[in-house]
DNA sequence: ATGCCTCCCCGAGGGAGA
C-alpha cells in the first residue's frame, strides 16, 4: 500500500498537476494540506472520477486539510483537540480500511513566524496539544501514522543553508526539541528509516531561484507507530515535480507498507 | 533580506506563507 502527503498550496491552483501527479504515482491514499479551501468548494467530484473517497477539513483562504483513499473511509475527526477556540482547520484523521485497519492523521503544523510573537506561541502550544493527541494514539495500540507539513526542520543536515534558519521557527532549537519529544514517545521518521545523508529536500520557496540553487529544506514528514514501523517497506520524496509547470512550493513525500 | 514569488481574497492590493 502507498500513502502519500502533499501540501499542494491551493487546491483551485493545484488542480491539474494535482490530477496529474495522482494518475502518475497513484498512490493508494493521499494526505493533502493547504487546500485553502472550504468543503463546499473543494472539487470532490474530480478526485472520486479518479477513484478515492474524499474527506475534506477546510476553510476560507487559509489552511485546510484532505484526505483522499481508495479504501473506505470510517470514523473520520476533523480538528486536533486540547483548544475549543482554535479554528484553524489544521488536522484530519481516518481508519482506511485495509486488510489491515490504519488510523491516518493528516496535519498541518503552524508555521510559527514571525518569533517571537503569538503566531510562534501558537505554534509551541499546537504542538504540546499533538504531543497528547500522539500519546492517545500510541495507547490505542492500533497501527496508526500522522503525516503532513510539521513545518520543522529536524535536523542540520536537513536544510540545504542550515545556518540561515537558526533564528526561524522551523528550525528553533524549542520547536525541534517538541518534535523530538513526539519521536521519543514511539514514532518513527520514516524517510530517516529509509534514506540517509544531506540533501532530501520536501519545500523550495518561490523566491530567489531557491528551487535551481537546490535551496531546499525537508519539512514534510511521516511519523509511525511502532506496529506501523514494522511493516514500512520504503519511503520517497518525489521531488522532481518541483520542476513542472505551476508548482506548489512542496513536493509529495510517500510510504510503503506491507500489505 | 522584516522578503527576491505565489497563493488567497476578489476584481485592488494586502495578508500569509517558510
Amino acid at each position: 500500500m502507498k500513502i502519500a502527503s502533499f501540501n499542494i498550496n491551493g487546491i483551485k491552483a493545484r488542480g491539474p498537476a494535482l490530477v496529474s501527479w495522482l494518475k502518475e504515482s497513484n498512490p493508494d491514499v493521499a494526505l493533502l494540506q493547504e487546500i485553502k479551501s472550504v468543503d463546499e468548494a473543494f472539487p470532490k467530484e474530480t478526485y472520486e472520477d479518479l477513484g478515492y473517497n474524499v474527506e475534506t477539513h477546510g476553510q476560507k483562504s487559509f489552511n485546510g486539510v484532505a484526505i483522499l483513499s481508495k479504501y473506505p473511509l470510517r470514523e473520520i475527526v476533523r480538528g486536533l483537540p486540547g483548544d475549543e477556540s482554535d479554528e484553524q482547520a489544521r488536522w484530519i484523521e481516518a481508519t482506511i480500511c485495509a486488510s489491515l485497519e490504519i488510523k491516518i492523521c493528516c496535519l498541518y503544523l503552524p508555521n510559527g513566524n514571525p518569533l517571537p510573537g503569538p503566531k510562534y506561541d501558537y505554534k509551541l502550544a499546537w504542538m504540546d496539544r499533538l504531543y497528547l493527541k500522539a500519546q492517545e494514539l500510541l495507547s490505542s495500540e492500533q497501527t496508526t501514522l500522522m503525516a503532513g507539513d510539521f513545518n520543522i526542520i529536524p535536523q542540520a543536515e536537513d536544510a540545504a543553508s542550515p545556518e540561515a534558519w537558526t533564528n526561524d521557527a522551523l528550525f528553533k532549537i524549542e520547536s525541534r526539541a517538541k518534535f523530538r519529544k513526539i519521536l521519543n514517545l514511539g514514532f518513527l521518521d520514516a524517510f530517516r528509516a529509509c534514506n540517509e545523508g544531506p540533501g532530501h529536500y520536501s519545500f523550495w520557496d518561490y523566491q530567489a531561484g531557491a528551487w535551481d540553487r537546490n535551496d531546499g529544506i525537508r519539512i514534510d514528514h511521516f511519523l509511525l507507530s511502532p506496529n506501523c514501523s514494522d511493516i514500512l517497506t520504503d519511503c520517497k520524496i518525489d521531488s522532481s515535480i518541483r520542476g513542472l509547470e505551476k508548482p506548489s512550493d512542496h513536493v509529495p513525500i510517500w510510504i510503503k507498507l506491507n500489505l
